[in-house]
DNA sequence: GCCATAACATACAGAACAGTCTGTTTGTAA
DNA sequence: TTACAAACAGACTGTTCTGTATGTTATGGC
């Protein structure tokens, strides 16, 4: 007898999740590939292959749709942070390597760019902004938290760690703007050593 | 005998200059408050006080008239620059007094609030990127001449003056869009502090 | 003064937009 | 199985958008 597969039938709850998952990835690659503006809520639904039906019932507004979506950036962010802090167990991290995160992160996939979308936008949107903010500090607490859970800074070089990397923050967000604009890449990762060798 | 006023009848060139300076203010004020996204031509008319028709005279598309925006962004911005260059003519720029000067004209104003709006709109929009990454370009170039322009530095803290200027420019980009969000200045300025205190 | 042309004004066309509505299918608990 | 609510689909509404086409007024060379 041929027991019943189980995905055959999927419950309520796992068609909520898949269809609410299709929406935010969707939503990422628009503003990935076409930016803020040009992401709109019809596109989203031609592109996740879901009837705006579909769509209005998950987030019955475009604001609840980006909400949610600002929230999965910083998940997506979040949880790659903690991948490379497991990985790390037990031994305390060097400052720098947490700048060489920092700049992987940044540049490897479209997170950074999407955030920078997300914060651009959201001076502007005061419905996205308590989002936004919220999100952004308790990101920014996680890495600042990076630089606490290094060795402690001897001799001249006492500055705070937790400071150092939130600079490092500010500066390659800056970056990763200029990366949308300017190509050369090679000239970035030259003024960011030299950031490295001022900060250790 | 009364000598005819001038302003009577304006000229020609004199009415384009106006409507045009009239629409750009009207174009820069828009990108300012309601952010990128929400600057459409027909705001941008209302506001100038311009019919459509003129509008669409001056500048037949959109992008012609966001282009010809990119660029008085940063013509002001060079503007600014140039003031504070000729107060100084004569004596030497201290480094530290560029790093000022960066750090005021970056949160004085709305300039650079614009001209991220811009930066982040541009990575998506092919038809801005050409326009954007040339004004960049020449304002960058002129940044990092004011730290050519400043003493030599000696001892082991001889670093290119100007890369410093382009490090300060990234970190100062990156705060400003954290601005939009975050409104405590006071933390940004600490942070700012600490900068100048490593790279001076 | 005259006429070509630039400067401006208004109306319209076609598309895209967000939100609401009604109807259909599917899961679930009684 | 039946009744109900959630999940989904598609159509419709009123608005806003950009671009264009047509008409009117002002300027400047002759």
């Amino acid at each position: 007898m041929i027991e019943a597969v189980q995905t055959e039938r999927p419950t309520q709850e796992q068609r909520t999740d898949a269809m609410r998952a299709r929406l935010l990835e969707a939503t990422l690659d628009l503003i990935a590939e076409e930016g803020w503006a040009q992401t709109s809520t019809q596109k989203i639904c031609k592109r996740a292959g879901v009837s705006r039906g579909a769509q209005t019932h998950h987030f019955p507004t475009k604001d609840s749709l980006l909400i949610a979506a600002v929230r999965e950036i910083v998940a997506r962010y979040q949880r790659d942070l903690d991948t490379v802090a497991d990985d790390k167990n037990g031994d305390d991290w060097r400052l720098e390597q947490v700048f060489d995160f920092l700049w992987d992160a940044c540049f490897e996939g479209n997170l950074l760019n999407c955030w920078m979308q997300v914060m651009v936008a959201a001076r502007t949107d005061k419905a996205l902004q308590p989002a936004v903010r919220e999100t952004d500090s308790t990101a920014l607490a996680a890495m600042r938290a990076l630089g606490d859970k290094c060795e402690p800074r001897t001799g001249s070089r006492k500055t705070c760690a937790a400071d150092l990397v939130e600079l490092t923050v500010y500066l390659l967000r800056g970056m990763v703007v200029q990366s949308g604009v300017h190509p050369d890449q090679e000239e970035r990762h030259r003024l960011f050593e030299l950031w490295k060798k001022l900060a250790l």
